[in-house]
DNA sequence: GTTAATGTTTCGGCGTGCCGAAATTTCACT
DNA sequence: AGTGAAATTTCGGCACGCCGAAACATTAAC
């Protein structure tokens, strides 16, 4: 009785997690988007949210938008923590890096039981947030409401602490390692370059700063907390 | 590109490790072994068993038997090795208890990544044994050859230690830990009753042994080192 | 040696989830 | 308002793995 009992399927899960994730970030959720998030077909992606209308997991106009219900919403939060908790303990446990991780949770998030999640959360310590800085959902699906900013959108000459990352691409996520903007690492926007152009910052503590260029790419990515 | 490209799908997987389990064990691999083994239908594993075979995993003469190729051989060590792995984690990392582990390894053993199971050994500092005794193959495919003998084949009057316990049933488990027979606990045949009786076994430490009487079940179960 | 019981395979069918091609709807522009 | 481009949905089809019922092979029993 390892009371993973009746789980949707991944396909399904999957599906609800690329809902929620790009409604988080403020993306309209559309067949185009999430044909692209998941890297299907169009037409197999119509096929599901049709499924997923009856599932009630979802609201569906047709030729128009896509919405979570509130079941749907709360699978979400389920499949998320499933997957930041074992972002984390991959990290803490593992030893793995914070760009090593998502692809490994990717597969786990659907074989893994609640009992073991839950062993996993008491070993962490009941932990909040994931490494890329992601709120950690609860068991009963409670999720903290984030008081960030994206870097994006900050006044120059705000001043905070890189608190989430809103990006899985190892190669990102390397480059920031490697320029110091870790989570928790001091940032300074000193001015924003006109017509598209980067974002300057300063990375580190006051002495020892250095200065970034920031393509709208990372902006559009670090969040911070000031 | 966590390189778990192009495993065989989990139910290949499952097919080849319950395959190799029966030989293990000396059961006539035949579909309605197989069959019960699975829990599936007769016509399931009969159309299984000609896939496996044109997989080149497996030999089969038809409506007589069922052996796995090397090839099939290999396949099953990689699952039997992250099966075993698995378990002890979650004995080592997670404080499950050895009769809790199986269903959980069952499901994770398909997810599970090559390069995750080698951090996992790693953690584990390259383990021999799983929580059962069960020898965990190296990466490369290479198991140890059991040196044990079932309780079952044993002359009254052999002592030895616990050194392998051939089944998951967790009730069964339970009644072992329950009745201190853990690995390494040490072990003396005392004498068989006849006509299917039980086996009279003394458990522990000369001074304060306990006496106990085991059924055929349990008795085809234990294997000990002497 | 024939026969009946047992075990195995074949057949048709189902559910899931994917795809490409074709049909449909929406949207943006004139 | 009309039209063409873009997005969405429908349709037919495929691979996988499961099932029950029916056909078939093997074996044991007489």
């Amino acid at each position: 009785m390892t009371s993973m009992a009746e789980r949707p399927s991944a396909s399904v899960e999957d599906y609800v997690r690329a809902i929620y994730g790009l409604t988080e970030r403020g993306v309209a959720v559309t067949n185009a988007t999430l044909t692209q998030r998941l890297g299907l077909s169009p037409s197999s992606v119509s096929g599901m949210i049709t499924k997923l209308a009856q599932l009630g997991l979802v609201t569906h106009i047709r030729y128009r938008s896509v919405e979570l219900t509130a079941d749907g919403r709360r699978l979400a939060y389920d499949v998320l923590r499933r997957h930041r908790l074992l972002e984390l303990f991959l990290v803490e446990v593992l030893d793995y890096t914070w760009d090593e991780v998502h692809p490994e949770a990717d597969a786990l998030e659907h074989a893994v039981s609640d009992e073991l999640i839950e062993h996993i959360a008491a070993k962490l310590g009941h932990p909040t947030h994931d490494p890329h800085g992601d709120p950690i959902p609860t068991a009963d699906g409670v999720v903290e409401k984030p008081t960030t900013r994206l870097l994006d959108q900050v006044e120059p000459g705000t001043i905070g602490t890189i608190a989430r990352v809103w990006d899985t691409d190892s190669e990102l996520l390397r480059y920031l390692t490697d320029h110091g903007m870790t989570l928790g690492a001091r940032i300074e926007v000193v001015e924003r370059k006109p017509f598209g152009g980067p974002l300057v910052v300063r990375v580190g503590e006051a002495a020892e700063a250095e200065t970034h260029f920031l393509g709208t790419e990372i902006a559009g990515t670090l969040s911070i907390r000031s």
